[in-house]
DNA sequence: TTATCGAGTTCCAAAAAAGAACCTACAAAA
DNA sequence: TTTTGTAGGTTCTTTTTTGGAACTCGATAA
């Protein structure tokens, strides 16, 4: 499978990864919900090339995650600010970082605090059931056919190969 | 920054792309969410060359985020299993399932529903703070440096650049 | 005996990324 | 007026990663 026909699958999962599934992606917009906002800090903070950051954030202006706006005219010069469909992945980028946090941090811990303005504590996302409130763990989910199912196939076989 | 240098940085994100933060993996593991041990499953459901194959469940096992163990002998047949840690994927995966399926479905809406057993609702995941329970949007958190931080640069300069 | 199966490995061509140099439009300084 | 600087790219070459197909290995089935 190619990265173009990703976005083709019927699957939420292969056409996010078709927006953001990639090692720069995902960099670059935790830039931009630090308050990033320039090609050239970008560049710098990453180490990213040109040429792959220039390209990342065309293709994050044609996913509309991020929008270019002229912060300046003669000479023009743009920058990228998350839309609201970009703000959507905060809770991606969220429950990445919870993950590093608790698997993959040394001993010096984690390295971000995340803080609620709300209650003013040091948070950590907790997800819970949309419909009843109960926390999630992976063994609650049971997963079914939605209104876009389209495969030929089963979801699972019952031989859990 | 190349890959190897990716797990070596100060970031929670960046530590956590270092294992998943590619096209393929997170596609194996959504797989391994709906029960598939086999490499010859992965193979044909996924249309993955061998090698990538190969390649991915080895670093996942390396990770620790798969188990392999073999499920006959003569001749020897391994399967792959979420360990804990990558059970605990599952609150990144059902994240970014979730933005596709508001962000990124067709008119015929998602394709799989996620049935929660303790209640019995198709739901979807709400992220509340760890320590208040309230909804958390990505306004309503502040970043600060943790134990673990170790950059000379400032998390953000007050340009906002 | 030949075929099949699962789980790979090997080899080669194609695509993507890294790294560095170059370009452009404008502005300010010397 | 020439030089220097800057933001935001583009071009070029080399290296790395993929894709695709064929081959291996041990064992069982026809």
């Amino acid at each position: 499978m190619r990265w173009e026909e990703l976005d083709q699958q019927p699957c939420s999962l292969a056409r996010t990864l078709s927006v953001v599934g990639d090692r720069w992606t995902l960099l670059i917009l935790r830039d931009c919900f630090l308050g990033v906002r320039r090609f050239e800090t970008f560049e710098r903070r990453l180490g990213i090339t040109r040429h792959v950051l220039t390209d990342r954030l065309k293709k994050l202006v044609e996913h509309d995650v991020l929008c270019k706006s002229p912060y300046q005219e003669r000479p023009r010069r743009e920058e990228y600010r998350l839309t609201e469909k970009g703000l959507d992945l905060h809770t991606v980028i969220l429950t990445l970082v919870n993950w590093g946090d608790k698997h993959m941090t040394d001993e010096r811990g984690a390295p971000v605090k995340h803080i609620h303005k709300g209650c003013g504590h040091a948070m950590h996302p907790q997800m819970v059931c949309s419909e009843c409130g109960e926390p999630i763990t992976a063994r609650d989910i049971r997963v079914e056919a939605g209104d876009g199912w389209q495969d030929t196939a089963p979801l699972l076989g019952s031989d859990r190969s």
